[in-house]
DNA sequence: ATACATACC
DNA sequence: TACTGGTATGTAT
């Protein structure tokens, strides 16, 4: 809890003078701090801070941000999950108070899909798959290319945001996607001058072809998930290489990390193993930097139990909070309150958070690309012809995008953010698809336009921007001789595109193809599966610049079908000099309660246990003492034993502390990409 | 189908 | 001086 003022009382004090305060205007003297605390508590118990240091972190983030225009927009926000939970917990309310009859019913219906679920976790028995993860990946490499920044705080990124930060700058608390002037000046404020290092993608790109290259030798069929991490299948490996036993685990997993070190002249990576991705994902973070995790299938069960539901990947900030005002806390809360999940959430997030409680993995085969975007941040305003042309901008680069991965798009999607940080967003339907930007910018800027119209009027100006951005989806490939001249053309060797074109020219008449009215082609085989993945690793190479020029297009592309038009588009008005900024919508989302089958609510307390059955029962986490034979620099977190072991284990690692909270590193999507919404 | 929100790196 | 950018997906309307 940060505190603000001098009084630097005990951390029981949250009851400041609040009625004064309220008077004064401002900012609720404490109770902000206690009602927002989740919104500016960027530093957490990982960052290797002892108390005190983490304390004037969050104070010094408090201080920075509570008049900021963000800072106000995340309260904003944040009140609108208030109302949402009230909501939440009045239904959960009329939950307990139903018939015993319905209670009953849902907790049989519960019983029976952890059964289910139970089963399912059964019958994946066997397979084992490895996360691996580089530490600090960006900060990491710029270090290792500039020795003189090791014992400094250096963060890759810049004022505006940072990107990845070294060990030392996190124990001040810095962390990545914090702004950079915060950094600054927790850093500062102890003494430090933290160091920004721009960012040089190129070479993290060539670093994780070597990683790439290494780990490809465990499993050819990997799937990198960004520049820094991994997820390799290593059943086979193990089996192969009579490899299969914790023993041997152990030894593939110091193995994959010694060999990156080798190969990157020095880079770091951590290591996690486990019967499942999700498990090893966890794994992996669980003794970072530069240690490894392996989780043993008997001690899969209790391994989840006692996690923080945080650590399940889709579940964020906002999940997170949402359980903890059902009063979940752990995946074993989760497991234990299924019922109260049941009702709470929707069947889907139900369904997610029960899976992920029990460690089983989410179906989950990367699909094609539905989208491509491009937005840009500037400094706020509200000249028309500045954010016409940037607007323009964007659609030139959304078009090459498109164009050097032979891609087509028939929608697209206007988003702009005002000074107040809200963020509308305007779909626009085109009459065809195109890659032309042209066509892009036609459709952007009806969208603004229209935009601008039900902003502003002869009275009001429009409010300031701060950001505009496109996305199109709707996609579609693109293959054969599209261009003026006739040529043909062929997608780059390597890419999605390129093995599409040939399956095409396979199937049927050759060469003729134009476009594929569908994305989704039948997919026979995992084999075939797997090529494809591998594929979509190389997609991003810059295909040349051998993309036929403009051809003829039709005057005018927007679906006017769908889009009724009645606005004058060429002419802006002229801005009033004064700058008024005008709300957006409110657009309260009401997120309803789950229809509620009321239902008994008593806490079950029974699990399912039929592997895991010889496992003695878990209690909650508690903590251990500290001391554990954790070795900094190679630690192997073996999970397996007794329970208490782990435990203490797990207790010991919070208490040393070391873990890289955000793990470094801007690029490519999320991995698994299951996002939950709580209702 | 559109708009908004959340998550991940 | 001052809170990113790219992609996917879930929820509500």
């Amino acid at each position: 809890m940060a505190k603000e003022g001098a009084a630097e009382q005990p951390t029981s004090s949250r009851q400041p003078p609040s009625s004064t305060a309220a008077a004064d205007g401002g900012p609720l003297y404490g109770q902000a701090e206690k009602d927002y605390h989740h919104l500016f508590n960027f530093t957490n118990n990982k960052a290797g801070m002892d108390k005190v240091d983490r304390e004037k972190a969050n104070q010094t983030i408090y201080e920075m941000s509570k008049n900021s225009s963000y800072f106000k927009n995340e309260q904003r926000k944040d009140d609108n999950r208030k109302e949402d939970i009230d909501r939440m917990k009045a239904h959960l309310e009329a939950y307990r108070n139903s018939q015993p009859e319905m209670r009953l019913k849902a907790e049989q219906s519960v019983r029976g899909v952890l059964q289910r679920l139970e089963k399912e976790r059964e019958s994946k028995r066997g397979s084992w798959w490895c996360h691996v993860d580089m530490d600090m990946f960006y900060c990491a490499v710029e270090i290792r290319d500039d020795p003189s920044l090791k014992d400094k705080p250096v963060a890759v990124g810049g004022p505006g945001m940072i990107c990845t930060a070294n060990y030392v700058a996190r124990r001040y608390g810095v962390r990545a996607a914090m702004p950079g002037f915060i950094g600054k000046k927790l850093c500062a404020d102890q003494g430090a001058e933290l160091v920004f290092v721009g960012g040089n993608m190129q070479k993290y790109q060539a670093e994780s072809m070597t990683v790439r290259r290494v780990l490809s030798e465990f499993d050819p069929h990997l799937k990198m998930g960004s520049l820094d991490e991994a997820f390799l299948n290593l059943t086979d490996y193990l089996k192969e290489n009579d490899l299969d036993s914790h023993e041997g685990r152990v030894k593939v997993a110091t193995e994959i990390r010694e060999k990156i070190t080798e190969a990157t002249r020095g880079l770091t990576a951590s290591a996690g193993i486990a019967p499942g991705r999700m498990m090893a994902k966890i794994a992996s973070d669980f003794n970072k930097p530069n240690g490894q995790t392996i989780i043993e299938e008997r001690d899969a069960a209790g391994f989840m139990d006692s996690l923080s539901v945080r650590k399940i990947p889709g579940v964020g900030k906002v999940g997170e909070h949402k359980l903890e005002a059902l009063n979940i806390k752990t995946c074993r809360d989760i497991l234990d309150n299924a019922v109260l999940i049941t009702q709470a959430c929707s069947d889907k997030s139900t369904q997610f958070l029960l899976r992920a409680a029990m460690g089983i993995d989410g179906e989950g085969r990367a699909s094609e690309r539905k989208s491509f975007s491009c937005e840009r941040t500037f400094r706020a305003t509200q000249d028309r012809k500045f954010l016409e042309e940037k607007l323009r901008d964007i659609a030139e680069s959304l078009a090459e995008d498109l164009k050097s991965h032979f891609m087509r798009s028939r929608h697209i999607t206007l988003k702009v953010k005002t000074a107040d940080f809200k963020v509308k967003q305007l779909a626009m339907p085109l009459s065809r698809s195109t890659d032309e930007a042209d066509d892009i910018d036609a459709g952007a800027q009806r969208a603004f336009s229209k935009y601008i119209d039900t902003h502003g009027d002869d009275t009001k100006a429009p409010p300031a921007i701060r950001l505009l951005g496109i996305k199109c989806a709707n996609l579609t490939h693109v293959f054969g001789g599209t261009g003026p001249d006739g040529e043909e053309r062929e997608a780059p060797k390597g890419t999605i595109d390129y093995f599409l074109q040939q399956q095409q020219k396979q199937k049927g008449g050759k060469g003729k193809a134009s476009e594929v009215g569908d994305i989704s082609i039948e997919i026979e085989d995992d084999e075939q599966m797997d090529q494809i993945d591998q594929m979509g690793d190389n997609a991003d190479a810059p295909a040349g610049d051998d993309h036929p020029g403009n051809q003829l297009l039709l005057p005018d592309i927007i679906d006017l079908e769908e889009w009724e038009e009645d606005v004058d588009v060429n002419h802006p008005q002229p801005q009033p000099p004064s700058c008024s900024s005008s709300p957006c919508q409110p657009a309260p989302s009401s997120a309803s309660l789950q229809p509620s089958l009321p239902l008994p609510l008593p806490q079950k307390r029974q699990l399912p246990q039929s592997s895991a059955a010889a496992q003695p029962k878990q209690p909650a986490p508690k903590r251990g003492k500290k001391g554990g034979k954790r070795n900094q620099d190679a630690a192997t977190v073996c999970v397996s034993g007794p329970m208490d072991a782990l435990l203490k284990r797990m207790a010991d690692r919070k208490a040393a502390g070391g873990g890289g909270g955000g793990s470094s590193a801007a690029g490519g999507g999320g991995v698994d990409g299951e996002c939950i919404e709580l209702d």
